[in-house]
DNA sequence: TAGATTGTTAATCGATTAACAATC
DNA sequence: TAGATTGTTAATCGATTAACAATC
């Protein structure tokens, strides 16, 4: 356990530059500086440097970064140098969308369980994977070795599912149900809402002009 | 134009106290204090406070808000009070769960058109939406007076779609493809990254524990 | 009035930026 | 060496929190 905190921005700071040099060394591009990472992602050279700054010294001076040692870096600090088994509760319209999104997988997070109540939707197809009943959520997180659990229930169910997730050995939950979460302190619990993205801009639209 | 400028953090909160405002207002609650929306929200009342302190008195000293009364501040200050119409273009894996995804409609988001160039997608029927060739997007922008675009196409496409948007007139982008997009000083851009949110668990799994 | 809660100011905390010595 | 760029410190900026007068 590290005794300094790491802000969050940095954190997704930190994703961006990964995505960007995995970018640059499919273009083969072999060094980077501080400033050409600033302008290819639309942050200060300084903050790029900030950032990097947390966890080591992974450049040269008067030189730059190599792009791939760099990258390689980025991903162990994030964590995706392994792959996460992921469970998905709720298959309704967001849980759904969410399975169906491929996106994950480049990252290593693998969507290996979605589960539902409604008998109209069990036993549907989600690319490969096939909706099961919410009574197999001990079983899978056990047998499948899940560490993430998403909540894509209504708010109602939401607490119950977090319960059974963490109590079976879930370490993270991602919570998409618009509810206020209570997990141990040791359980990582990260609440999104899909729209916000689209309210903020309303928000600028609206009130800013 | 406001000579302020509010925190993007700001917005946000105010869109998750307009949703619990919501959530109590169908429980037939009338009254809140921010130290009740505080504690239904997981931030601090102070916070409420200020927040609300930006766009003006929404209270009452000694009683607290009442419910529908701050809801419908918020709803007009965020711009959710009239429909926005928003293209999608590009229907690979992340668009189609994009136009699949019905929260939207809720927050006043309609989507109405949504594009892409490949004719084996072109056609399908994403919910009641039917994927049109990429052709129409001037066209469609234009009739359907289309203020907010959605662009999820390659990171490849992403500058060009971006341009021929801004062109037609639309005012707003919201950008999940992995590329720094230029956009007039008037255009409103906000950069998405899905799974960045499963990095910031994984990350947290991984270094700080 | 006494109790409660807002709106707002001042203090604190934390994050970003500027600047530069270190060094390739 | 001269030029470039890192790593890091100190200065700045901005956001959160604590505290309290105003007031219902």
């Amino acid at each position: 356990m590290k005794v300094f905190k790491i802000p969050e921005a940095t954190v997704m700071r930190l994703s961006v530059y990964s995505r960007y040099l995995n970018q640059l060394a499919r273009e083969g591009v072999e060094t980077v500086s501080s400033g050409d990472i600033a302008k290819g992602t639309g942050v200060s050279s300084a903050q790029v440097r900030k950032d990097l700054a947390y966890f080591g010294e992974f450049g040269t001076r008067g030189v730059g970064y190599k792009v791939d040692e760099l990258y390689n870096h980025l991903i162990k600090i994030l964590g995706l140098d392994r792959e996460w088994n992921v469970i998905i509760v709720g298959a309704g319209k967001l849980g759904s969308a969410l399975a169906l999104y491929q996106g994950f997988a480049e990252r290593g997070f693998k969507i290996v369980t979605v589960l539902d109540v409604d008998p109209d939707i069990i036993g549907t197809k989600l690319g490969n994977i096939e909706v099961e009943p919410l009574e197999l959520l001990e079983e899978r997180v056990r047998e499948q070795n899940i560490t993430i659990g998403v909540i894509a229930v209504p708010a109602s169910a939401a607490q119950e599912v977090t319960d059974r997730l963490v109590k079976t050995g879930v370490k993270a939950i991602l919570n998409f149900s618009p509810r206020v979460l209570k997990v141990p302190r040791e359980v990582v619990l990260r609440n999104v809402d899909l729209s916000v993205n689209l309210e903020v801009l309303s928000f600028n639209l609206a009130f800013n002009r």
